[in-house]
DNA sequence: ACTCTGAATCTAGACGGG
DNA sequence: TGATTCAGAGT
DNA sequence: CCCGTCC
């Protein structure tokens, strides 16, 4: 998900950032500079890289594949009769991550001496299992799902960037459960029922429905089975709507095990050289910065022998428009029941920096 | 009058100099 | 892809 | 904060 937003973000003149040989560097910059940042900040990064999707997916991937070819052809089309600014418009929405994208960005990974692992499926699925098993100390992504996998925390807009607007969210599965007063097998029924990847969304059943639908039958079993006995036909389950399956990829999701030797996870100083090969004389990326970037990560892998991030984050207190915020669409009802008991964090340096800044 | 869904629309990174 | 906003149907 | 640059 990263590279993609790198490929469709980091632009200049509505182009990607290109060696100069014309090949894309955008998603080994953004990888480059986040991960230094976030290393920067005291916090040893573990990625995990999308595997092959389950199969339920494939009607949902089949959908995208179709939106980016229309925009391709859209694309294709403004660039004859189209504005600059149309023919960047169509350009971000035909973005793909490719495998090269993919194998050089662990390239990048193995060269800054950062771990990484390649999910056997769903990347989400992996790192719930991971931060299950303490390896890590949670999840960061922007997919609510990976709550629905199980992963004990979640952290939303991990980036550490100075421009960063969103604060760093962090939720807690257990209180999110508590606050829906729910037990999880509960919560994977409702958001099978809010809508997933995995099967078509029901109709006229939003955040607000599903969640009464849940409360009130308890089960998807029992939910459906109301559907289909409303003598006033309100609802209308898809024709193929396989939800056991659904759940069952949340509940036993194929993932590499913890223990599973895969998952001896290395944090090693960086191949400086190594680097400047890559960046500098394959890629045409700075010298200077690449070695002053090298250089950090060199002198944090000695010091950052921090492996969890508790002591990196401070609650802050939080403003009455967040709280009023409180109802809304169905992942936020998940973050709302969460909000209203966890505070947004932000890492002991940003806290430092701010409270000095205000003092 | 209020609640809710769903369609439409916009946007998306990181950094630093001025 | 997700977040935000808006129109209109439904209650 | 705004806006150009990174490659």
């Amino acid at each position: 998900m990263s590279i993609y937003s790198f490929l469709v973000a980091v632009r200049s003149d509505g182009q990607q950032l290109m060696s100069d040989t014309g090949e894309t560097t955008s998603h080994l910059m953004g990888m480059f500079y986040r991960t230094l940042r976030i290393v920067d900040n005291g916090i040893k990064p573990l990625y995990v890289f999308d595997g092959a999707p389950p199969k339920l997916k494939s009607g949902e991937l089949a959908k995208r594949f179709a939106r980016k070819n229309e925009a391709s052809e859209q694309h294709e089309e403004a660039k004859e009769t189209g504005t600059a600014e149309e023919v960047e418009k169509f350009s971000r929405r035909t973005v793909r991550v490719t495998r090269e994208h993919n194998e050089e960005c662990r390239r990048l990974l193995r060269l800054m001496g950062i771990p990484f692992i390649v999910a056997p499926t769903e990347a989400e699925a992996q790192c719930a299992v991971l931060a299950r098993a303490g390896k890590v100390y949670a999840a960061a992504s922007e997919d609510m799902d990976t709550l629905t996998f199980d992963s004990p925390i979640l952290l939303r807009h991990l980036t550490f960037s100075e421009q960063r607007k969103e604060p760093i969210q962090e939720i807690h599965l257990d209180k999110t459960l508590e606050g829906l007063n729910m037990d999880r097998k509960q919560f994977i029924d409702l958001c099978i029922l809010l809508g997933c990847d995995y099967l078509d969304p029901v109709p006229k059943i939003g955040p607000n429905t599903a969640l009464k639908l849940i409360r009130d039958h308890g089960t998807l079993e029992k939910v459906v089975e109301f559907i289909e006995s409303d003598p006033k036909k309100k609802y209308a389950i898809p024709e193929d709507w396989p939800y056991q399956d659904a759940r069952e990829l949340f509940l036993h999701p194929d993932v590499r095990s913890a223990d599973d030797p895969e998952c001896d996870f290395k944090w090693e100083a960086p191949d400086v050289e190594g680097l400047v090969q890559f960046l500098v004389n394959e890629k045409g990326f700075n010298e200077d910065r690449v070695r002053s970037a090298a250089q950090k990560l060199q002198k944090n892998v000695k010091t950052a022998q921090q492996s969890r991030l508790e002591g990196f984050f401070k609650a802050i207190p939080k403003t009455e428009d967040q709280k009023k915020d409180l109802k809304r669409k169905h992942e936020e009802k998940v973050a709302d029941a969460k909000k209203k008991k966890k505070e947004d964090a932000k890492t002991k340096k940003e806290t430092k920096a701010k409270a000095h800044l205000n003092s």
